[in-house]
DNA sequence: ACAATGAGTGCGAACGTTCGTTCTCGCTAA
DNA sequence: TTAGCGAGAACGAACGTTCGCACTCATTGT
């Protein structure tokens, strides 16, 4: 019937190039600029996800969010369930790279205890307690999201249970209770604390850290040295 | 322009009387039919929600599995909201009931381990670990859930509350952290617990209980008798 | 140096679908 | 007789997504 064109159009190609912090911006280069559109839908998505959740956030409301139109956002990621496995996936690699990191501690009590309270105040200082929540809820049915958990904390659990292996070997602890019930109950402990949030409650983090040291502790049974 | 009913219709008004199980059901009064309906509905709901999330699950979908009308079920319910209320505000309250009836136990440490521990295994028997981490995100964002969880676990809060009090007072336990830090945690640990459905994985659950104990035991420091 | 090119990008109206909800009417039970 | 219940088509709104076109800019041929 009529063309799709018979309105007045604004002047299109807005740059969008970081005007949000003072930084000076060059110019950029056309991978630089995807880059930069991407990471904007993503924080955008992220917002809208945890205001509104996965399902209950639209694709106009993440839009608006990124200031762009929906033609824009879709050159960038073919459909909402793409959005939603790269935050997922984004979150669980961070999570899994810091359980890691904090797990290096030769000490394995420490670095038990390191992990759950660095991983604690890191979720609480980015906000994502809620976004653990949202993927968490999505991963019971959506099977991509599973995937994704079930692969990135898979790397974390094997690295536990080599950890604990070979601290029982050397000697060094000795549990009441088989490893995998040892991890199994310790990381809902950690995801209870994480879901949780205390943080954001006012709970004083010295003394959950202390109650932290104290479950390990009793579990794992260190050897008196 | 063209009257709602020109179409042949089927013949209406089915009785669904419980004949899902054998009992033989007499007639019903207009009451008891009501709240028959009313379970019937809120039955469907919930197996809607479980698979596919509170914002997921259509309202067709939830007539569907009650094998009833749209028109039917808006006798019963004025919205998908209400419908959601009354299942999280269900489920909070047994959750609620199930914590207080063991926590009544004389010993604390025992209360508090199998508040825990009949909590997970309740919670897999019934299938409510799904629903719990649904609640728990739809929490987030609805003010009226929120309030649901609020209300139903405040009571349960201030129970463990005194009875810890209590036990500090008395001499038989003695914690190195406040009370609020206390119960944040073990809340925190009880709820991570839960929402990873241990059973449903195969864990032993009597290495689970020993490792519960352990850690309750570790953080209110029982002094020896 | 510069016009021509064409892939890349943004816009926003519009698409078809599905959503939660309403409506009307026939039927039933009190 | 009548108030309440159930069916299911239909409603407007909102959904995720697509479309056609305008515009930009790095590359290319000259």
């Amino acid at each position: 019937m009529n063309s799709p064109l018979d309105t007045a159009r604004a002047s299109a190609y807005d740059e969008h190039r970081a005007d949000d912090d003072g930084e000076t911006t060059g110019p950029m280069t056309r991978a630089e600029r995807r880059e930069a559109q991407t990471a904007r839908i993503l924080d955008a998505a992220k917002k809208c996800f945890v205001r509104s959740g996965f399902q209950g956030a639209s694709m106009h409301e993440i839009c608006k969010e990124a200031e762009m139109s929906p033609g824009a956002l879709y050159r960038y990621f073919p459909s909402k369930e793409a959005i939603i496995e790269a935050i997922a996936e984004a979150d669980r690699r961070q999570d899994a790279d810091l359980l890691a990191e904090a797990l290096a501690n030769p000490d394995i009590v420490e670095g038990i205890v390191q992990a759950m309270m660095t991983h604690m105040r890191v979720s609480h200082e980015n906000n994502m307690a809620p976004l653990f929540t949202e993927i968490r809820a999505e991963a019971l049915r959506n099977p991509s999201v599973l995937e994704t958990c079930e692969c990135s904390m898979s790397q974390v659990h094997e690295l536990i249970f080599r950890r604990i292996r070979a601290a029982i070997d050397a000697g060094q602890i000795r549990p009441a209770v088989s490893v995998e019930t040892l991890m199994a109950v310790m990381i809902s402990i950690g995801e209870g604390i994480i879901l949780n949030d205390l943080p954001a409650k006012g709970v004083n983090l010295a003394e959950v850290e202390h109650m932290v040291r104290a479950s390990v502790t009793a579990n794992l049974c260190p050897v008196a040295n």
